[in-house]
DNA sequence: CTAGGGTTAG
């Protein structure tokens, strides 16, 4: 950064004479237009009566008619957002003729950026026959409020080419482009010029560096940053705040924010925001409602924002109840509120106690998720990824089919996230043909995406097409990591590839320096196991969980028919007598000439499971009622998809492979461990489905 | 004229 000039703060540029000659200036956007009174005062229907007495009395003449009287009614475009206020003020200014005033048109360019219009902002700009460093200050600021940061840093650039001065205000925007670049090596050369010339290390720029290092993932550095300001304010904690959070120190975090309290600095609402984003992380209710309750005492009770953080500190909470509360009593939400709802109620399938409540959770989340549709809001590939997800955890097809068909229709499918989230959903609902298509469709692959395919492709027991996936990933060098280890790890453990198996997971230590985690041994332990054909061990285990009183899961099924749910529970007497029953009895009368019995040639049984295994015939477990009433109540040639809340046993098992090729169906049996696709009288586990 | 925040995928 030598080359760049030496800086004089708050300096007022002149611009040479070149530049005038770089830009040729075309006409302004409403130059040729010639307005008539009346069309203006149009376009002025939807002012405030403030404004639009303020306005009349410019026009009338009864206040004297200065540069300075535009201000509070551009104020009022920014606050309002409203474009074609902007347009209708930026006319009448061309017609009073004041265009002449540097001051006047800076502010405009920051009204057109601050109401999202950069072009305009930008036309403006260029056509203007003068600037200074705050009309140039101006447009950077907008490019990085507009998502812009490479063309606030192109400005710069040309601002410093023209022999314009930056100002510790220029320079903090351009460090935030910096940030939102994740440029941290142009930002250091900003930082380097900042020292060299001894420019005051003020607010503007000590808040930018403190986000930029947070940025980089360096804490330290971003509160060094921070105390290095002289005069904090609440921004400066604000962003050391979010540094913390960004950098998983959430606890710091908190502590900054007591800090701040003690030293009488006062929270606004995006402070309040940022330290319920930690409450969130911290899953800590008790400080979280205390920062509610703060919100509510400085008037930010109804900020949409912090009550968007607030529900979601609720949702991640298991307090369903409060959230719900809060979103029925919200006057107005915004997108994002839609989206926690909706995420919300995803993570409430994690956190769910038994498999029914997990499973009405997803259908909750699908409901909010249509509310949301006909609402005047639309889902964004926030929305798409979690609803997809949903879908994902439910084996709900229909519903997973159409809302691919809305992520093309809104062009959403191109965001990497969506696309991979589609991949996970066509896996997760049995159809790995579909899923391979969506992720070869995909322009753009992340690390992510490429796990989820081989992870799938694992899943349905396509090992080589698994091993070789990730041959592709490492030859276009995406780094794998220690979740892609165990896609292929469980690949070859299935296809009993016990050399390869090894190799990779010596890569994996050696090559990625990644430390092998339960799941990865898991794997491994899983494949000797089946080779060596332990099951006494396997029964050993079982009677160990039996003893240690390891608390079962209830045994629930569920299946989704036309949008509708029905739970079947372990042991239901009722459908003993029932057209389920019957149609299962029946099953198992034709499965036994096909080799079907309750009977485990594998396993050394103790008693007690010989009788459970008998029981059977009486008490099914769970997916055999589901996959029966699926049976009853689909078309002849419908696949059959059913959930399940523990892992199969491998009679239930053998069961289902039967009944797929004397029903001509295939059935998807998820359970808690992996997806089983029946088809044929072959599933796609391999028999290798981790039965307990 | 400048600065800070909340929600997505394995």
């Amino acid at each position: 950064m030598a080359s760049l000039p030496p800086v004089v703060v708050g300096n007022t540029v002149k611009l040479d004479s070149e530049f005038k000659k770089l830009s040729s200036p075309s006409s302004l956007p409403f130059e040729k237009k010639n307005y008539s009174t009346k069309e203006l005062d149009k376009g002025f229907d939807s002012f405030s009566l403030e404004f639009r007495e303020a306005l009349s009395l410019i026009r009338e003449g009864n206040i004297k008619l200065e540069s300075s009287s535009y201000v509070p009614l551009l104020q009022e475009c920014i606050e309002k957002k409203s474009v074609s206020r902007v347009e209708s003020i930026h006319a009448h200014i061309i017609k009073t003729g004041f265009t002449e005033e540097l001051f006047l048109m800076t502010l405009l360019v920051n009204v057109y950026a601050k109401c999202g219009i950069m072009r305009s902002a930008r036309t403006l700009f260029d056509n203007l026959p003068q600037r200074n460093v705050v009309t140039w200050t101006s447009l950077m600021s907008g490019y990085v409020q507009n998502s812009r940061p490479e063309l606030a840093i192109s400005v710069f650039k040309e601002m410093l080419q023209v022999g314009g001065y930056p100002t510790n205000y220029t320079l903090g925007i351009v460090l935030n482009a910096c940030t939102s670049l994740s440029d941290v090596e142009f930002g250091k050369q900003i930082h380097g010029y900042i020292i060299k010339y001894d420019i005051a290390y003020d607010a503007s720029i000590g808040n930018a560096l403190c986000s930029l290092y947070s940025k980089c993932r360096s804490l330290d550095m971003a509160t060094k940053a921070f105390w290095r300001i002289k005069e904090k304010n609440v921004i400066s904690w604000t962003a050391l705040i979010s540094a913390c959070g960004d950098n998983g120190n959430s606890e710091m975090g908190l502590d900054v924010f007591i800090q701040m309290l003690v030293e009488g600095v006062e929270p606004n609402e995006i402070t309040l925001t940022s330290v319920l984003s930690l409450c969130c992380t911290m899953r800590a209710m008790d400080v979280g409602s205390q920062v509610h309750s703060l919100s509510i005492k400085l008037g930010h009770g109804f900020d949409i924002p912090v009550t968007n953080s607030i529900m979601y500190l609720y949702l991640k909470s298991g307090c369903i109840n409060e959230a719900k509360k809060l979103f029925d009593g919200m006057n107005s939400v915004n997108l994002v509120t839609w989206n926690a709802m909706i995420a919300g109620y995803a993570e409430m399938i994690i956190l769910a106690k038994d498999g029914v409540s997990a499973y009405l959770c997803g259908i909750e989340a699908l409901k909010i998720f249509e509310r949301m549709n006909r609402s005047d809001l639309k889902p964004d590939f926030y929305t798409y990824s979690s609803v997809l997800t949903i879908c994902s955890s439910l084996v709900a097809l229909e519903q997973g089919e159409q809302i691919h068909a809305q992520t093309i229709k809104t062009g959403f499918l191109s965001d990497m996230v969506v696309g991979t989230a589609l991949v996970n959903m066509y896996n997760k609902c049995g159809s790995i043909d579909r899923s391979s298509k969506a992720f070869i469709e995909m322009s753009t692959r992340t690390l992510i995406s490429w796990t989820t395919m081989i992870t799938a492709f694992a899943q349905h027991g396509h090992s080589q097409q698994a091993l070789q996936l990730f041959e592709d990933m490492r030859f276009v060098e995406v780094r794998p990591n220690k979740i892609t280890f165990v896609g292929v790890l469980s690949a070859c453990s299935q296809a009993g590839m016990v050399d390869q198996a090894l190799a990779y997971y010596d890569m994996m230590k050696t090559d990625y320096k990644i430390n092998p985690v339960m799941d990865h041994l898991a794997c491994l332990i899983d494949m000797f196991v089946r080779l060596a054909g332990r099951w006494k061990d396997v029964s050993r285990v079982r009677k160990m969980m039996r003893d240690e009183k390891v608390d079962k899961i209830t045994d629930w099924s569920w299946i989704n028919i036309k949008n509708k749910v029905y739970a079947f529970k372990f042991g239901n007497k009722k459908h003993q007598s029932d057209e389920v029953g019957k149609i299962l009895k029946d099953l198992v009368e034709k499965a036994r000439p096909l080799g079907y019995q309750v009977d485990e040639t594998n396993l050394e049984m103790v008693d007690e499971e010989k009788e459970e295994a008998t029981a059977l015939a009486d008490a099914p477990h769970s997916e055999r009622l589901a996959v029966a009433f699926g049976l009853i109540n689909t078309s002849k040639e419908a696949q059959i998809r059913v959930i399940k809340s523990t892992g199969m046993c491998r009679d239930c098992h053998n069961f289902m492979k039967v009944v797929s090729i004397l029903t001509s169906r295939s059935i998807i049996v998820r359970d808690s461990k992996r997806l089983h696709q029946f088809y044929r009288g072959q599933c796609s586990c391999k028999d290798f489905g981790g039965f307990v």
